[in-house]
DNA sequence: AAAGCACCTGCGGGAACCCGCACATTTTTG
DNA sequence: CAAAAATGTGCGGGTTCCCGCAGGTGCTTT
């Protein structure tokens, strides 16, 4: 694999960091000859393309379309591919968003825009020529957190949860997921004991001055469980679902 | 003002970005002689205090404590320090945020990541030397939005929103905020008719399959009106309020 | 002064939500 | 395999929410 014609794609919207991207993998891996930029998930899919690029360094929020959808069209065709994502955070969204894409024995990486030059250039040449995976302590103990039990939620919790994030009722949720109103109560009642929406202020009388739905979003956007970008992805597939349901 | 002993105070986050606005700094301001650095609001507040800086480029999106938390303490120790944001978005909660802590005639400027270096440097100049308000024209098209009548929110609109956002009781909204409990109903109800929450899917019978105070705040944060800073500010005044609410 | 507008408030009802109690089914675990 | 979770469903009632109807105040317009 110490192959001397290797091709690196770069994707990545802030011009800052692709040129200090630009730097960094030519000094990791002399080795490289061409280097291809994209500015947006969009473009970095047909960059991806037309090159038959089989290395990719990946932004994750972009304006355009972000990495992870990127990246997953990307491992459609091509489940070969080794994505190195560099991110500015390390939320549980992103980093579910991602070991959800990844294929089967994909090598993969996930570092944060924080780690040192030196990490980062070790990262490019684990995965890009050691075909192995690297992923930043910090997101791998956030990765542990996300199955683990402790505040670790099911899938199907976390589906739930996007659900009422979106504003849905409990018996559209019912209908699209295919539950009896009931057990999507249930499900909500694990999500707001996980979230702990019950606190009281003190030891007052009144239980919980929370509206415990509206609660349970806001708590889990403060604990970085959801943000923007998985808002924004959800929101797109729901439009989908409803027009869908247009008998 | 065309003194040759300015110092200039520069608070980011990201070292790329901290060493790119020194060099355009520089580049652009030949009298300024000396350069600080911060890289968070904290330190960024210390250091406009210990060297009564009178300039400063702030980021507005930090980890420790954001841009606009900083830019106001440090407005309030000296309403005349002249304030440049460079900020990555244009959203109407920052844009909100920002417009609401300008002293009054103070000079300042608002101006994206996004923009090409020549506009960056004339903004420094602008702001700095000419004493004169720079905001860049996608910002500036956001504050007519924001408050013309087009999904235009009045202040008190905006509170509510926040609370429900964060959670709250009708009843401990109307408690909060000194209303009846009507009042704050209605409030919700301009509320969603702005954000047009109603929107049923085509022409089905059932009006509307949302929950639509978890709708509205979905929708608001789509629109961009509101975001993840503005929520954690607002839930450590909640967490405020409740403490002193522990009679 | 009358009319208009913006804001506040009370009442009441239908719908949705929160959730305890019970019980069937499936999966996991020791 | 049996015990123990996890998951799915029904019933019922107390609370909160959504919102139409019906007024009040105070300020601006004509």
């Amino acid at each position: 694999m110490k192959g001397a014609d290797m091709e690196v794609l770069i994707v990545e919207d802030d011009p800052l960091h692709r040129s200090f991207l630009r730097e960094q993998v030519s000094a990791a891996l002399p080795e490289c000859i061409t280097i291809y930029e994209a500015e947006n998930g969009q473009q970095g899919e047909t960059l991806a393309r037309s090159h038959r690029a089989a290395h990719v360094v990946m932004d994750l929020q972009m304006n355009a379309r972000n990495g992870i959808e990127a990246a997953r069209t990307i491992w459609r065709e091509r489940p070969d591919t080794r994505i190195l994502f560099w991110s500015n955070y390390a939320d549980e969204a992103y980093v579910r968003g991602v070991s959800r894409i990844v294929p089967n024995g994909a090598a993969y990486g996930y570092v944060l825009k924080s780690t040192s030059e030196e990490r980062l250039k070790l990262a490019l040449r684990s995965i890009f020529i050691e075909n192995q995976c690297v992923i930043d302590n910090e997101v791998r103990s956030m990765q542990q957190r996300s199955f683990a039990q402790t505040s670790g939620f099911s899938e199907s919790e976390y589906e739930i949860l996007m659900d009422i994030a979106l504003g849905m009722t409990d018996r559209v949720i019912s209908e699209r997921r295919h539950l009896s109103l009931r057990s999507v109560q249930n499900r909500l009642q694990q999500i707001y004991s996980k979230l702990d929406v019950h606190q009281a202020a003190d030891g007052l009388r009144d239980d919980s001055p929370f509206n415990l739905r509206a609660r349970a979003v806001t708590v889990a956007m403060l604990r970085k469980l959801l943000n923007y970008g998985a808002l924004e992805k959800a929101e797109a597939e729901l439009q989908q679902w409803m027009r869908g349901r247009a008998l």
